[in-house]
DNA sequence: CATGCGTATTTGTGATCACAATTACCTTTG
DNA sequence: CAAAGGTAATTGTGATCACAAATACGCATG
């Protein structure tokens, strides 16, 4: 059956979700750019049939379209699609990082900070896919200490579904805006303010709004 | 490539996907039970590809769980898995109903007053699976009308994952208990009263969690 | 130059097979 | 009677092939 010896194999397909997963959500990809089965299996020399299953979990989870012919493509989202997916980040997203909050040590914060620095970084060089990749990784370091797999899963589908369009997004993104909402987290991380972090939470989620509503 | 032919034809593993998917959500299979290719193939006379792709999608959603073998089976959660879903069930359907308020008509009010009789029904006959559906589809029916087609999929999965534990807890559900909390939904609904929407959404869905906590 | 039309290529689907690993069952042994 | 060992059956994985449908391309026609 080919699995897993010790911690490090991986079966062919979960190998081609996962990358494909994070060219999605980091933003290296176009909105409606074209996937097909015989393009992936030659790019990584397998056959079909391990494509066939990655991109039919990856269009289950909303990752990619599939047209009515069956053909696969990365999502091109309405502003409704939009706005909704937001709503849904900044609900889910307001709940872990309260349930984090009583579990966010000195140490995290720390953590937290650094990855800020990277994200600075990669505003400075205007290099949207790490900043995408950090930005979401400051999140995910923090909703890890609320202890709710299942909601971090589910805010983790979204940003999926988001990420094609992020991308095409960042490029009339602000410019010399280091993360300002990621500022007031930490402020409110370090004083306990739950209302405070409920706040900026939601603040830095639909941020990305205003730029597209117009 | 075998697609539809006007709106009725459906490749054969999206009919094994929608066919299991609602055998585990409505609760017609137990925790643990185990699910195999050729099992599934045989019962529905198509080859095992069709089948893995089905049942990939399903374990992708949460609705099956892989064992380190790669085997199949419904999932069996833990204490703490569950009340985290409740918990998200909660955050997303108060949501939900909220965005339908404004657009509940007497005409949704009466579909839903319909549905909930046959829950009653359901109920005096001890018909788990039935009393499943029909309330799934109580809840449906109201989602639909926040216009919020992300919210409701995200939802769905949450449904997904905990039916073969709502079917294994049914046992130890009330009896003659028709559905209180719908009632009072209905009443908010009517009334147009959002604050009591909210509190009423929440208590039906948490309510099933009394009886696991013990 | 634009518009159909017909052919060739591309693409997803499903069946079948070989394979390796896990699991189940039965026999043997203490 | 219980535990261990070994064989047989079961199971998921990935490759390959035939097929039908959709798409792309080129040619002829107005």
């Amino acid at each position: 059956m080919a699995e897993k010896l010790q911690d490090s194999y991986l079966a062919a397909h979960d190998q081609l979700y996962r990358t494909l997963r994070m060219r999605i959500m980091y933003g290296e990809m176009r909105p409606g750019q074209a996937i097909t089965l015989r393009g992936v299996a030659e790019e990584f020399s397998v056959s079909v049939t391990p494509v066939r299953e990655a991109l039919k979990r990856l269009a289950a989870e909303g990752a990619l379209s599939i047209s009515v012919s069956g053909r696969f493509q990365t999502p091109a989202l309405t502003n409704d699609r939009i706005e909704e997916l937001a709503a849904l980040r900044a609900l889910i997203e307001v709940e872990l990082a309260t349930r984090a909050l009583p579990r966010a040590h000195m140490a995290l914060v720390e953590r937290l900070q650094s990855i800020n620095n990277s994200i600075s970084v990669a505003v400075a060089r205007a290099d949207a896919v790490t900043y995408i990749r950090t930005n979401l990784e400051f999140h995910r370091t923090l909703y890890l200490r609320a202890q709710a797999p299942a909601m971090l899963a589910t805010v983790e589908t979204v940003w999926l579904q988001m990420g094609p369009t992020m991308r095409a997004l960042y490029g009339r993104l602000q410019r010399k805006d280091p993360p300002m909402h990621h500022r007031l987290i930490l402020a409110a991380l370090k004083a306990g303010d739950e209302p405070g972090l409920r706040v900026a939470v939601r603040a830095d989620v639909t941020q990305g709004l205003r730029m597209l509503a117009r």
